[in-house]
This record gives structure tokens, C-alpha cells and sequence, in this order.
DNA sequence: TATTGTTATACTCTATAACTATA
DNA sequence: TATAGTTATAGAGTATAACAATA
């Protein structure tokens, strides 16, 4: 009686209903800590490379330079990382958490793991791994498509 | 030498990247059709509940009944469904696909097939529908959360 | 009084072009 | 000339309040 059964036979319709439950529920979980989904991901991915350039950041998260560049400015004006000129090339920045900012991170990933849990729950350790391996296909077959527009179907 | 492992044992960060593949996939097989996701949606929604009204397709589609009126207007105006006053409730619209509205959605249908083959190439029959179920769950405990935002972790 | 569709509005995320300062 | 970061801007998608017509 749902009303979208047609729909219901692709996994891009379930995604999208899925995503949009997982954003709502870890923007809640962050809130508190005055964290959304894009700046726990930035100092996540800061923390996990340190002295990372903002240029590698954005292609680490898949996203445009200007659209990190005011998530950086907010992480950096809450004195949560620090952005420092390299000696070597006067044009980059080098990102690195502070103290601040991993205390921050610590609280966030207990947060984000609560959450995970929270979202996955009934689903097994294997169902969630098998879950993440099937994203990370998704995702792979998307980005192969974007070198080659053309369909390449299956010979 | 990704830099984003810790993200990676998330399943909603899988997710949001499985998405972005997936919106731009089908946002390009639709284009040529004049059709985009949410345009794509709703003309398989109708056809699949003729009569429809607009506030119930909202509840189906999962998205606020005003973000759905521009939607439908665009429907409209290229002529691929009906909004037609129900002599019982002259608030509502019924809403009905037209013989072209069909034509196209049946090329579409085959466009939107196309791309999930695309999407979810590597994976077996069984994964793809194992993906689609974990999806649901996913969905259902984000709806299970918003009606009681207390953490429920198990007992 | 409640509901259907609508308007207006705002906020986020995303995408592109063009600028500056360095290399 | 090329690259790192930035600015400005425009397009989607999403959310809420308030209104007119009807129930």
C-alpha cells in the first residue's frame, strides 16, 4: 500500500531515502557538539593526515576546493584546526588539528559510532560489511563512468 | 593512501558517496529525456496510483507537499500528466499521467534499468537485493528514531 | 476548525568561472 | 605557465510559516 513498489526495485531510490534518514540522524547526534556531517568528515580526514593541503582534503572528500574552503574557515575560526604556511611552498596550507579539536574528534566519533549502530541495528556485522562493500562497488562503477561516458554494458 | 580509512568503516559515509555516483548517473540517462531523479520519481508514482493526490504522492515520495507543487507544475506544463478536480473534494487534484507522460516514463524505465545495471555491476543478483533490503532497514530505524529521539541503544 | 494546494522564503549542498599570490 | 587558495555566484534540494479555497 506504499505506493512506490516500481520504484522499490532500485537500490538508487533506497539509497536516497536511506541517506537522507542517516544525514538527519548524524546531524543530531553532532549538533550538540556544534559539528555537522561535512565538518566531523573534515577533521576526521585532518586528524587521520596531518599537514594535509586543502587541495588533497577536497579530493579525499570528493568535493570542490570553494565549497571546503568556508568549511575550513568555520573549523578554523572554532579554533579546532590550524592552518600553517610550509616553508617550502608559500601558496599551500598545511591542516592540522589542535588539542581542541582531537578532544572534539573523540567525542564526535563516539557520537557517529552510536549513530552507526543506531542506523544498522538488526543488521548483522556481516550484512553491515557486506552493506559498505556494495557502497564502495556503487561507487567505483560511478567513477568508471565518468572516464568512459559511454556504455560499455557487458561484452 | 586514500586518507578517509577511518570514514570508510561508516556506512553513511559509504552511502553518501554511493549517492553522489548514483544521482549524477541518472541524472545523465534521464537528461536526454528532459527528465531528472525527482521528475522521474513522481511520473513512476503516478502511474503506479492513478488518481493520486498531490498531498499523498508527497507522503509516498517522502518530501514537503509545497517542494512537490514545482515538480508537478513542471510535469504539467510539458504536458506528461493531468491535474483534474474530483467532483467529491473540489480542494484536491487527481492526478493521472497522459499517453505521452506513459510513452515517456516507459523509456525512462528502461534508461532508469540501464543505469541500476550499470550501478551495481560486480555485484551478484543475491548482493544487489541484499543491498536493497539492508537500505530498507536503514531507512526504518531512521524513522523508528524520529518518533522517539531518545537513544533506545538495546536491552 | 481542518485539509488541499499554493506562495514566499531561507538554508544547505553543490558546481563553475575568475581572481591573487606564489611557484 | 601552472598550482593553491579564494571570491562570487548560481543551481539544486530541503524545510517552515502563512495564505486562499474548500471541507
Amino acid at each position: 500500500m506504499t505506493g512506490d513498489a516500481t520504484l522499490r526495485r532500485y537500490a538508487g531510490y533506497g539509497m536516497k531515502r536511506a541517506f537522507n534518514a542517516i544525514q538527519a540522524d548524524v546531524n543530531a547526534a553532532l549538533a550538540p557538539l556544534g559539528l555537522r556531517m561535512i565538518t566531523f568528515s573534515t577533521l576526521a580526514v585532518i586528524a587521520e593526515n596531518p599537514g594535509l593541503r586543502q587541495s588533497r582534503l577536497a579530493d579525499i572528500l570528493a568535493m570542490e576546493r570553494p565549497n571546503l574552503v568556508v568549511v575550513v574557515d568555520e573549523l578554523e575560526r572554532a579554533e579546532l584546526i590550524s592552518r600553517q604556511r610550509p616553508p617550502e611552498d608559500r601558496r599551500a596550507y598545511a591542516l592540522q588539528l589542535t588539542l581542541a579539536g582531537r578532544r572534539l574528534l573523540d567525542k564526535a566519533l563516539a557520537a557517529v559510532n552510536a549513530h552507526e549502530r543506531r542506523m544498522t541495528a538488526g543488521l548483522t556485522e556481516e550484512e553491515r560489511q557486506a552493506l559498505i562493500r556494495a557502497l564502495a562497488r556503487v561507487e567505483q562503477n560511478g567513477r568508471r563512468d565518468q572516464d568512459d561516458p559511454a556504455e560499455l554494458s557487458c561484452p
